[in-house]
DNA sequence: TATAACTCCGGTTCTCCGGTCGGGTTTGCA
DNA sequence: TGCAAACCCGACCGGAGAACCGGAGTTATA
């Protein structure tokens, strides 16, 4: 139940494109990894991944860098994390072959996973960038 | 977001206790393993991490076994997993040393897996119990 | 009281995967 | 043409999950 590295990684990249989004400039991976202290080799995997899945685009040669595909508020929070940790299409087809005891846990736990996907794909990446401003606000406030 | 074969073999074995609750007899480690084949020397461990958490307690030397240590309809799905799984009490402290984006992002997700630990906590194992038996039903009325 | 049937405890092994690197190839701008 | 980036691929490492085992402790029962 843990939130991968992985997908955090993601997801603070993501922010990063997010609240860059409108200009045309592309970010590079180096700057985003320093940025948000990622390795930068890791990262670029996982741009990778995301750039397979359609979330974020590539501009390769000399002041390439990545950008978002589409806008901040088409992008779910689902979206990223199914595609970064794998389980969106085509996988185990032999994952349930159980007893009767086994399909009913199988279920429940469905059901429980359900509902945590369904709070992820109620956020978008935008509400991300907002909240995050905002609390950058408040903390600037409290700030001695 | 996979179940672990841990807490599937937990909920299993535990099903297995629950439906013969009642009469005071224990069930042996053996039995509970070859009837839902789960290795036994591993269900073992497992049933030590549940006694110590005061789900089930043991009877030791001949005869022994374990039995539940309350009823099934004050055994929550979420009191199994979260033994297990070992998120209990006493967890990570410097696990929110983040950055705004980092907290923001801990934030969601930790209201994601609330949602689903919410849905864990509605459910006993009494309900399993009554789910599996009706599906055992349904099984056999369409048996050929 | 002896014995068999159990749990209990600790280590050990094996496997798999998240995370990390290094090196080399393409692409595009200046 | 040179440089700066993305891109690709394969190998490595450590740790956690999963499973195995030997032996010691406990208890009902004959």
């Amino acid at each position: 139940m843990e939130l991968s590295s992985k997908s955090e990684y993601a997801l603070l990249a993501l922010l990063e494109l997010g609240r860059g989004f409108g200009q045309g400039e592309p970010m590079q991976i180096r700057q985003i990894a320093a940025h948000q202290n990622i390795p930068d080799r890791y990262l670029e995997q996982l741009l990778a991944t995301l750039r397979r899945a359609g979330i974020v685009r590539s501009q390769r040669g000399a002041k390439g860098g990545y950008l978002l595909a589409r806008s901040p508020w088409q992008i779910t929070l689902y979206d990223v994390v199914s595609c970064i940790e794998g389980f969106d299409s085509s996988k185990e087809p032999p994952a349930t072959p159980q007893t009767s005891e086994g399909s009913v846990i199988a279920e429940v736990w469905q059901t429980a996973r359900q509902a945590a996907e369904d709070v992820l794909q109620k956020q978008t990446l935008q509400d991300l960038v907002d909240k995050c401003k905002a609390k950058q606000q408040v903390d600037l406030m409290y700030y001695i």
